[in-house]
DNA sequence: CCCTTTTTCACACAGTCGTATTGCAAACAT
DNA sequence: ATGTTTGCAATACGACTGTGTGAAAAAGGG
């Protein structure tokens, strides 16, 4: 037997490369070349790995997806601060405010457009919809001191907190492509003192 | 001398078939040969309006904005329905509620990403994000009662009203996205729904 | 009518795209 | 040490890209 490789390990070292060519050059430029390159593999390497640039593409953005879920969930675990301050920390998590979730929010925003007419890609936009609106429900029960609700689809019981939570999530939406797409007119500290006066005026 | 063309009035063709393309099959299939088929003409035929395609871009998203302005602009003018009912429609404006403004949101974010990296598009939306927070200002200052700002930069006088104008600011660019990405959770009726209830909350 | 200028097209060029094929290098099992 | 299976790169192919060139077509002025 050859030398034998983690394949899903090189398939996400392979995504992160992609997720640099999208926030250097934009998602135009994630050819399967350019992608091979920053990786520093050949591109019929990548092959061995994808069978098409559509997997890679829907790879990329699903391990994106992931990979956000993951830092809520290990956030979500701790319990520091107060109800306030966790409900702020929260939202925050999908919030461009440092230089890995502005590469989340970029690769998120960036795929947009062909998720639109892309089924696969669509279906996973459409999981980062839900997980966004959870998201959203999770810090509005928490500043409320109420119950977590459980499932992604799961709706807060007191319909206006469900509404607030409905209303933060367009907010999220809004501030990630502020921040993204105007860097230097809202800066990170902006979003984030946005984001405690939106927390605050529930009280 | 030979047939006359405005060339004005060609260009803007040429620009509504690209938005076209944009719409049907997304902006990384605007190449100048798709472009130049869907405004029925030859690929050589867009070289005397466009001396190369970024300059095509340019104007397509340029006059993309000045048709919204455009529409704005005129909305402003008449001068029917009550001071709150004037702030949502003044609000729907900028968001996917028919084809037209569809269209247009579709337009906008799908060169979001090429905008990022490009200066000259970056200046286009740089005039978009002023443009629609004035139209925030101008829907704050009509629910209040109060004075319009005049110029694009102009900041409203009450801070409260102004902090509120930036709020709105971001949920418009929210329920864009949201609007435009997820059409099938988020429809025109639930925008709209939103929109008034945000307005009305201002009371 | 013809001439002139503009418009438009067809074609060519070099480069890049995604993908397939081929062959060699590497490493585990025997 | 050798054979066998996998990892990876080099190359090729056709399609498509933006753009340049040159000629044909169209239409108003004489």
């Amino acid at each position: 037997m050859p030398r034998i490789v983690d394949h899903e390990a090189r398939r996400r070292e392979i995504a992160a490369a992609l997720w640099r060519v999208v926030r250097t050059q934009g998602v135009e430029q994630t050819s399967v070349r350019a992608v091979a390159a920053e990786a520093g593999w050949s591109a019929g390497a990548l092959r061995h790995y994808f069978a098409t640039q559509e997997d890679l593409h829907a790879f990329a953005l699903r391990s994106m997806l992931e990979q956000t879920v993951v830092r809520v969930r290990r956030w979500l675990a701790s319990d520091d601060g107060s109800p306030r301050e966790r409900a702020v920390t929260l939202v925050e998590q999908l919030l461009p405010l440092d230089d890995e979730r502005r590469s989340e929010c970029l690769v998120w925003y960036a795929f947009a457009d062909r998720a639109r007419l892309d089924a696969v890609l669509g279906d996973v936009r459409r999981q980062g919809w839900l997980g966004t609106r959870h998201v959203a429900r999770l810090a509005v029960a928490e500043a409320a001191r109420t119950a977590r609700p459980l499932g992604l689809e799961d709706e807060l019981s007191d319909p206006a907190l469900e509404a607030r939570a409905a209303r933060l999530h367009v907010l999220v939406d809004g501030w990630a492509v502020h921040g993204i797409s105007y860097p230097d007119i809202v800066s990170a500290a902006a979003l984030h003192e946005q984001v405690v006066a939106e927390v605050t005026s529930w009280t």
